[in-house]
DNA sequence: GACCAAAATGGCCACGTGGCCATTTTAACT
DNA sequence: AGTTAAAATGGCCACGTGGCCATTTTGGTC
């Protein structure tokens, strides 16, 4: 692999000389600029970026921490992520926690290691790796966390505004008429780390319902989890009348076990979820939905860590929030009875 | 950042004691070795990998470069090959070419300043690219090819067995009594450079069919542009009776396309399609695939890499052959005349 | 306590770059 | 030709590690 020592040798200048070629070329004799010039072409020169790191003790490297990649809110966030920070001159590594935390934590170690100097993260898998976080920070590097965040994260996250989408989720099914609603999936700190479930009984509390016993039970927010669940939501003696699918995963489950069942959508039952999935236009009814500006989102995470990373010093801490959009297609209807 | 000399410092040793510490530490004293764990614990000290690997003279990294991480043939490959590097203590560096040559060549060039020892990719965009790609391979960067592999390649690769699948497709098609058939996309070396648009002619003269000019259209193979073609072709004064679409995408493009035209399936015409996307098992009817064999592809292209980069000298060049797997759902029927 | 081999520890340099300072060359004057 | 400032070029070192060789310490033996 050629140097730039290559380089210098073969156009018959100093290192130095060489170097500013690239660097400060209006400080280099025209006549020299285009021997160098050749040289790097010929040799096909390309600057060692690790060495160049190490020197300016700065790595233009962004680790990115993913739930599951094949899960599409998280595609979509990583293509725009990783398309903004590359027209910044940044690589990216990726990886999925696959909602495992000792996975998560690998990551963790091995990005480190790697001196990534920003990390935008889906966290929640934890405090372990929520420490091992704080160490990063402490080392320098840069953090932002996206999707969720650590209750009292002592850094900048970008995050959907969940709590109202909820509260506006639940009145459009009240509105319609539903009392009996069902969350697919119950808050839990470990299992189920996220704002939508937490909210659910809240805002039906503040309709005046309750949530029944029967329908509240701590998922993973997986396809499969979810259509466990629906199977055996729709057999109680009070079946739910309306089913809110707290990710597009979740909703895709309820479906399938909706189908199984024979119910129909919606005049057997209403079907209201979080992210806009293609399936979710393609089947009939269409589903209603939150949808999530994520290129918005991942946008703004990537421009926060290049911002943070080029100003250096003391980030400044900001709390992003963005609007979820109720898109109403016909998979929530009043209820039968 | 704290580095082997702080630890050394902390624990009264020297650095090269210290560094024994982490990978011989049997040639340590058992008291000088807690010693300096207890620093590394209290410090935080993780090695830095970029020195190691510019000293060691190479990277513990490797490049990834999909077609579009939002296809979800992608996504489940990135998963894969991700986990599996991982495993070996590999970093994965990502990014998209969204089809475009440009953005792969500079991608290209980001790793290879970077340093990768190893490249997945999934190529095809064009001259300039694949003599960028041979150079990095002359200054010892280990290359594999997935998904397709440029004509002649003189890299490893792990493909589909995309022209077995066309042919047994069509002659799935031609069974049914489908004569008038169409693939969603023509070969095009720079637009869409893939096999299966290549085979797809052959397979029908084989069978003794032409497809008729007005079929052929070189299209991108993605949603929109399936969408499209699937309108022209439905409009035409002898239609196709069965649609074959070439990946995931295009064939949602053209289910969408149907639905709108009111046209039913596989009533009115059949669709056949490679990728089993989720979608295509709630919408109704489901869809025929070609299933992949994805993880195993991604597996062996990671497992490959590593072997490579491991072992070091001339890579072993091998090509490697996955069949695909028909999945017969009712997407496909006898022509109704 | 002198000797010796083995065990334990330490010193030093190179990897390729970026930043800083030093030196040489050039050009424009008197 | 001599002077001088600006332009152009060069030398050197540190970043943190890994690999190699050198030195010191230990413990056992006579």
């Amino acid at each position: 692999m050629p140097t730039i020592n290559d380089v210098a040798a073969l156009a018959g200048v100093s290192a130095t000389t060489a170097k500013r070629v690239l660097r400060e070329p209006e400080r280099v004799a025209p006549a020299t600029l285009q021997r160098v010039r050749k040289a790097i072409e010929e040799l096909h020169y390309v600057p060692d970026e690790r060495a160049g790191a190490l020197r300016r003790g700065r790595n233009r490297s962004v680790g990115l921490i993913l739930g599951s990649i094949v899960e599409p809110f998280f595609a979509s966030l990583m293509r725009v992520i990783s398309y903004t920070l590359r027209q910044h001159g940044y690589t990216v590594l990726v990886a999925d926690s696959e909602y495992e935390a000792e996975l998560e934590l690998q990551t963790l170690k091995l990005f480190h290691g790697n001196r990534v100097s920003g990390l935008i993260i889906r966290p929640g898998y934890g405090s372990p790796n929520r420490d091992y976080l704080l160490r990063m920070r402490d080392h320098g590097t840069h953090i932002v966390e996206i999707d969720y965040h650590y209750p009292d994260s002592p850094f900048s996250w970008v995050m959907l505004d969940n709590p109202r989408c909820i509260r506006e989720g639940v009145r459009y099914l009240y509105d319609l008429g539903h009392r009996r609603i069902a969350a697919l999936g119950s808050y839990d700190p470990i299992i189920n780390p996220e704002d939508r479930s937490h909210t659910f009984p809240l805002a039906m509390r503040e309709l005046g319902l309750d949530v029944p016993d029967e329908y509240r039970r701590v998922i993973r927010l997986t396809e499969d989890d979810a259509y466990r669940l629906t199977h055996d939501l729709m057999r109680l003696d009070a079946p739910p009348t309306a089913l809110f699918g707290l990710n597009g995963s979740s909703t895709l489950g309820a479906f399938r076990a909706l189908q199984e069942l024979g119910l129909r959508i919606p005049q057997d039952v209403s079907l209201l979820s979080f992210d806009d999935y293609t399936w979710m236009q393609v089947v009939r009814p269409q589903i209603d939905v939150f949808a999530q500006p994520v290129d918005d989102m991942g946008r703004l995470a990537a421009r926060l860590i290049v911002s943070e990373v080029e100003q250096g010093g003391e980030p400044q801490v900001t709390h992003n929030v963005f609007p979820g959009e109720l898109l109403k297609r016909g998979s929530c209807a009043a209820p039968r009875d």
